[in-house]
DNA sequence: CTGAAAGCGCTTACAG
DNA sequence: CTGAAAGCGCTTACAG
């Protein structure tokens, strides 16, 4: 049950604790101890199948590495893939990731900043909720190394990766205009996060620059908390409610899968009574009959980049702050209308 | 940057570090520490932010109240919910979860369990690889708390959490039976693991039990290690060399969504050419054109039974074997044929 | 070339 | 009612 400990290997190499710790750690060399020595310590490890106890390296060198991702939910597609990349990232530096799911809520956010604390992580990634603000800005005081992704929080410069959601909603709607739709709605959260309006400044914009009418009532907001009955019931009654639509643009994916059941529910065929694109691609998006046309993240470029802007700061070679934004691709499928359809 | 210690209260309080943590871990009553210290060091703590050090705690008791949960692919669907709901349920015990994924991969599998063996996790929930005979027999000769999912070691009896694949496949083939569908094909992949053998060997029961014929040219395994490309073709090629073929089942829902795409590829239609039914549920099959029929996992109960069991270990106070058998649901939707359209 | 000793931040058996 | 001391398994500055 009890592990080995380099006091074992100590003790049956006949040498001191210290003399094993160096062989182990690679410091033979460095620190001359004889070949003779170096050898039989390390054979001994691999026969007493030595493994090194983190737990009390951490305590003694103040790294664990262990690094903290906090996503918005590990369950949805886009977070999942993230979260898969950058497992496999930090594993090639030799870091370990705890997860953990916010579903947007600060309380859970809290909880889970400090749980990372107390294991005394050395870096995060973070997908801010709303009014975390404190929590950063501490974690920034103590000079964490730290980057968050998916937004940021404007009144506090930190590190970032994103995607950019200006342009992937200004491509989308400039795209429905060039395509001739005219009348356009515009589903999405209720959230008053960066990523969201910038979403929404995308699509206005476009709008604006192609002199469209945008009017309060083709905006759609649903509460992020509204369960997956109600936000159907939502969206279903919106579209009911504008005779004249002809196209919908969903700022989020699971907006997007929710509009697509809502449209089925309706009795209406996308890509023939109504247009539809959505945030962020997904297998259902790309098998869906017609395909639904989307604005994809960049999910590797994404998880690299976080990775690549973490381990600088984990290894203190930066001063600046690294704000990294990364274009959005607009996929074009069969959503938007028969003639759009590209093969 | 350096924390607050115990020591940092004790001083400031005037007591020993022992009263002070004695006070902490709530044991003021049982070591009759009068109500006066009690007070004074908890209003210390929380004012000076005290945060316990869990590495140094782990050390000394040998507990880390964390978790290891290796999954297959944390950004496939099924496994991404259930880390999801084992996270959730974990941290209702004060654990936290240390995820990983294998692909399948043995050599991926081993660096795993070492990491977190290092990391000294209190238990484990393991989806094993082929071959991980001898590292799950150390884990449990060593009397590691442990629970395998999706799929169990036959010669190494362990607890382990998992859907009946053998009913959901045998009902799956049973309801195509029914349906009048006679030349019904069986998509799988080449892995020998028994959760991919029950199912093939529930389909072939099926089959049997209706005098139905199964000839092996309508069974296809395709390596997991294909790449998407290489997968799609060989689905391809498949159903092309077996004109008379009315009905498919694919084992798992990856492959489902590969054979989705390839039956579109082929310019056939799902429910009206070819019927089909995929294990696992996803978005993409309930909000496909037509609903993709499937044998649903019930992830919740898999995820809460994974952690219920791991917690009895934990805890000690079980002796005997928990081997969980959950059913699989068939979800009828519009891919066998528009006859079966339930609504 | 190698080792004795201190210390990371806790918990706990023991003592009074 | 409270404290001194040992120890979990490492690393590292210091000494020889």
């Amino acid at each position: 049950m009890k592990g080995v400990s380099i006091k074992d290997i100590a003790k049956q190499a006949g040498v001191s604790p210290t003399t094993v710790s160096f062989v182990l750690n690679g410091k033979a060399k460095e620190k001359r101890i004889s070949d003779q020595v170096s050898k039989k310590i390390l054979k001994l490890a691999s026969k007493l199948k030595y493994k090194p106890n983190q737990l009390a390296r951490g305590l003694r060198t103040g790294k664990t590495k262990t690094i903290g991702l906090i996503v918005e939910d590990i369950a949805n597609h886009f977070f999942a893939n993230v979260a898969k990349i950058v497992e496999e990232e930090a594993d090639k530096f030799g870091y370990k990731v705890l997860y953990g799911s916010t579903e947007d809520d600060l309380t859970k956010a809290k909880g889970l900043l400090e749980v990372l604390e107390y294991r005394q992580v050395d870096g995060y990634i973070i997908t801010p909720t709303p009014n975390l603000d404190k929590e950063i800005e501490s974690l920034k005081n103590a000079r964490k190394p730290m980057v968050l992704m998916d937004r940021y929080l404007p009144q506090i410069p930190t590190n970032y990766v994103m995607v950019n959601n200006f342009q992937g909603a200004f491509d989308a709607a400039e795209y429905l205009l060039n395509l001739g739709y005219g009348k356009i709605a515009l589903v999405t959260t209720t959230s008053e996060q960066i990523q969201m309006k910038e979403r929404l400044n995308g699509f206005t914009a476009a709008m604006k620059a192609h002199n469209a009418s945008f009017p309060r009532k083709m905006l759609k907001k649903i509460p992020f908390t509204a369960t997956k009955e109600e936000a159907l019931e939502q969206i279903k009654s919106f579209i009911k409610g504008i005779p004249d639509l002809d196209a919908i643009f969903f700022s989020t994916n699971y907006l997007g899968i929710y509009g697509i059941e809502s449209i089925k529910e309706l009795g209406l065929k996308i890509g023939e009574d109504v247009a539809v694109i959505s945030f962020d691609d997904h297998d259902l998006f790309r098998l869906h009959t017609p395909g639904i046309t989307c604005v994809a993240q960049p999910i590797n470029d994404i998880a690299r980049n976080l990775i690549q802007v973490l381990m600088g700061e984990l290894n203190g070679n930066v001063s600046q702050i690294n704000q990294v934004i990364l274009p959005a691709t607009l996929l074009k499928r069969e959503s938007c209308g028969k003639a759009t359809l590209a093969r």
